[in-house]
DNA sequence: GGCCTTGTTGCGCAAGTGTATAAATAGCCC
DNA sequence: GGGCTATTTATACACTTGCGCAACAAGGCC
């Protein structure tokens, strides 16, 4: 029976649901960031983020009018999401400024911001930003953003210690300390085995303070 | 005259010259680390990275069993040529340890480590540690063979103040002090403009110095 | 100067890419 | 329950990619 070019259903057509589209384009864009995570930008293909999303590649052309779009919306939706978690320590009214700051730096040095997968993600696109003006925009923001917290935060941690900085010092402490939690956190996602649970907070704490010249408080709370 | 069939030898090849294997790796590494600081991974293609080098795309097999390989190399050079260069601040001899310090710094945080396109390369060849064991293993001896550094200049300094920190505390030293140099590199490399010259490196030696427990040292030279 | 090695070119190929578009069907509205 | 429409699938297409291969010529050697 050579061509027996059977008309039978055999060939179905795959089932599908549908979904809303701002629960599709969600899934879209997280699917977009496990995959460039897992195999770069170059092999974050169409095909390859659809099928983790489960859907069909055509269907990611419903949503996003081109890769490169879907690509900007997903790092933007990375970035506004590790700022938000990286703030979410600062909302503890009830703390001393000193140990509003000390929770800052752990959260910060911890999961789950401190994380090889983000690290990844953040890498690979800031390796582009060069190139991409967008890119290196939201960056940008990102940056100053997270540096004017880390700026309120040292500025109430000094002011509860009757010292007045001028704007430059305020600026030069701020520079100083995202840059000790970037460098600890870079470490941290690369080589997190390379440290044992808290070391690396333990290190921030003690290099924050230091940078600021507080003076170790030690198992004797009154000075 | 529709089909001319033309004999003529109008189609002239390509003249070239040939060059040694080194020099030929050489400009092809190059031209690997220019196209992918242009273009990305994605973009630094075979045909553009021959196009940069000058010779055409077929070549490149002829040196590099595969693209991947040729990237390999590339990573690996980009690498050397980093802590080739960081280590190179160390060799003053006639300095005091602590001058030693501020000097490392200082070269650490100024051109030609302070650069674009190296921040770009260390970017986008480190977003693809987590899935390629070989980027993960050269990038974490890079890292500790620095970090190692960085502890003997500690030691020499705090020996120099009379101090016996033990084998933990050092270790600490050097990967805070690590931090914030790799830290204050990247914001220097993403936003040098931001900067005024000298001010990385300045709020980079306070810091430095304020981690160690050092006493400024103001214009008064002796203690 | 002619030969011989091999660095180098030029072209082809199969696989995979992003994009375009027509066909199908899921699910809401009445 | 029967249409209607927008979501989703499926397929086609032009193009690029890394790689393979055979022809060619540059330049050392005798």
């Amino acid at each position: 029976m050579p061509d027996a070019a059977d008309p039978a259903p055999m060939n179905a057509r795959r089932k599908f649901r549908r979904e809303g589209e701002g629960r599709r384009r969600q899934d879209l864009i997280e699917a977009t960031l496990d995959s460039v995570a897992e195999y770069g930008l170059q092999g974050a293909t169409l095909r390859t983020i659809a099928l983790r999303a489960g859907v069909t590649a055509g269907l990611i052309r419903h949503y996003f009018p081109s890769k490169e779009e879907l690509l900007q919306e997903a790092y933007t939706a990375l970035v506004g999401r590790m700022t938000e978690q990286a703030k979410a320590a600062l909302v503890m009214d009830d703390a001393s400024p000193r140990q509003r700051l000390a929770a800052f730096v752990t959260a910060n040095l911890s999961a789950p911001i401190i994380d090889a997968r983000v690290f990844s993600l953040w890498a690979t696109f800031l390796g582009r930003a060069r190139a991409d003006p967008a890119l290196a925009r939201a960056h940008r923001e990102g940056y100053l953003g997270f540096r004017n917290e880390v700026e309120a935060v040292v500025a109430g941690v000094l002011a509860a210690e009757q010292r007045k900085p001028d704007a430059s010092e305020l600026r030069h402490h701020a520079i100083a300390i995202n840059a000790i939690m970037d460098g600890l956190w870079i470490e941290g996602c690369l080589a997190g085995e390379m440290f044992s649970l808290g070391e690396l907070s333990a290190i921030g704490i003690k290099a924050v303070e230091a940078e600021l010249g507080l003076a170790p408080l030690k198992h004797d709370p009154e000075k």
